[in-house]
DNA sequence: GTAACTTTGCAACCCGGTTGCACTTCCTTT
DNA sequence: AAAGGAAGTGCAACCGGGTTGCAAAGTTAC
């Protein structure tokens, strides 16, 4: 889900999502685009040279309940965030499976791995899933 | 996996695991025994009136280690524990799904729900799986 | 009994996440 | 254009889980 968007695009994914496209969040949707992994709290500050902590971390929370990203926590202290696909909605027919890599620690999404489907025990409701697995990523082994 | 364990079996049980069976130890694998649910840190130091929170955290560090029990990542913020079942090496194979409620906010062993297998994208080396559902739990929903 | 090692307890720290509040910006209404 | 209200932003401070360093106590081996 890179990088290569103008800022009409910008502008219309936040709308799209019913999000206010205000300056700063354009900027975070910039760097959103741009990543190939999942980003965290921290890191998405470290790409800024002012902003404030909060700001990111309610930006990232609207994006979160609008569902232009989702959330992934894959066990490293920091919760993570990644685009969401255009049509997604976040149900549980819509989740991908992530992956961790133990050696350079970057979460991604495999967009084209959907969680499998899982029978619960009688009477337990399924809302969503968070599937994590964790391994040594292809770039990190060659 | 609940309680109804000697001293002579919760002994033996660390001894199988190359545990060293201190006092504190026993404790802390009693407490963990009479669980339903995952236990994390904070929730195991309330079960004690005088311990100290290092010392159970380096408890359940060297449990994890050894394989005693096994951590689950729920994204409560909080890391939990549950007792790995006897032939449980906490390869791949031997992982099982969990469930967190989202009303009472317990985590579940499904113990009896393996993780599926995953074919990962060329080069990925799988190591672990961390999977778990959210939801209502039967409790909840009656 | 003493030396070497392990376990325990205390204190302090780190860091991600979160909240309260004041200030600014934007949008609506007149 | 001005006033009022709502939404967004920035600062400061806090919270809580996790973690480390170090000294004291307990254990084990010789």
């Amino acid at each position: 889900m890179p990088s290569g968007m103008t800022d009409e695009d910008k502008k219309r994914q936040l709308d799209s999502r019913d999000i206010k496209p205000t300056a700063m969040r354009e900027l975070v949707l910039d760097v959103l685009s741009r990543q190939t992994a999942a980003i965290g709290l921290p890191e998405l500050e470290a790409h800024f040279e002012k902003a404030d902590r909060t700001t990111l971390y309610r930006t990232l929370k609207t994006f979160e309940e609008k569902k232009l990203i989702h959330k992934i926590v894959d066990g490293t202290g920091t919760v993570k965030y990644a685009l969401c696909s255009e049509t997604c909605e976040c149900e549980p027919d819509d989740l991908h499976v992530h992956f961790l890599c133990e050696k350079c620690g970057k979460t991604y999404c495999l967009y084209d791995i959907p969680v499998p489907t899982i029978n619960l025990p009688h009477g337990f409701k399924l809302e969503g899933v968070n599937m994590v697995i964790n391994g040594i990523c292809a770039s990190c082994r060659k």
